[in-house]
DNA sequence: AAGCGTTATGTATTTGTAAACATATCGGTA
DNA sequence: TACCGATATGTTTACAAATACATAACGCTT
């Protein structure tokens, strides 16, 4: 099967900072309520899954992830209110790329 | 500096085929004339280069890319006419890819 | 026939990334 | 205070991809 396919992300100074991979980390994030878990939703390992919220969180004006430790259930991860616009303005723009994507059909009649 | 990227490319059943490298490759080739000089040009060995030319032309329903070996200046490399319009349809694309993310500068907000 | 510059191709080495493993830390609950 | 489940973090291992190196093949020119 032929495609064309499209991504967008954002960089700061050249290093990639969100795009594909950290939207859908948030959202598994949303869903599961721990980092842990998303990260196994993912196929991720633990540690590059909370070195992506690190640089998330770093690097963004407001944090994008409340990480827990300890409590009642171990403690847990939750996306902040800042991070669910952000991922609605990606989605938004994802779609406007498809959009785009489904007029330029000639380029695939290059394929055998 | 913060900025939001995009790229595109053809994919056949989920294997990269036509995409920023292998269209910066023919241009380079165009350019040079050589597969080898091109290669140098993009700081990329010339065994990668030529693996790129061998899925380029056997995933295509024409050649790309002419190669010749011998001869009076030891051979060349040189871009099919299919591989212009190619070229060409790729730049388009592009171009609107652009111009559609030019509005799109809300998402960049979130840096700091 | 010898020389040249390029393509063609195999092997070895290096590099960078990701995963695996091992612990430490935290703060609730019982 | 002992336990639990999650985050936090360093070290080691495994794997893949790119490069480097070496050499053959080719065909035109002289």
């Amino acid at each position: 099967m032929k495609q064309l396919k499209i991504k967008c992300w954002i960089e700061e100074d050249g290093e990639k900072f969100y795009g594909p991979g950290p939207h859908e980390l948030l959202k598994q994030i949303q869903k599961e309520g721990s980092l842990s878990k998303a990260a196994e939703q993912m196929q991720m390992s633990y540690k590059k899954a909370w070195a992506i919220v690190q640089r998330l969180n770093q690097l963004s004006k407001e944090a994008l992830v409340i990480l827990k430790k300890g409590g009642q259930h171990g403690g847990g991860a939750e996306v902040s209110l800042y991070a669910l616009e952000i991922m609605k303005e990606y989605d938004e723009l994802q779609l406007k790329i498809q959009q785009l994507i489904e007029q330029e059909e000639k380029l695939l009649k290059v394929l055998k």
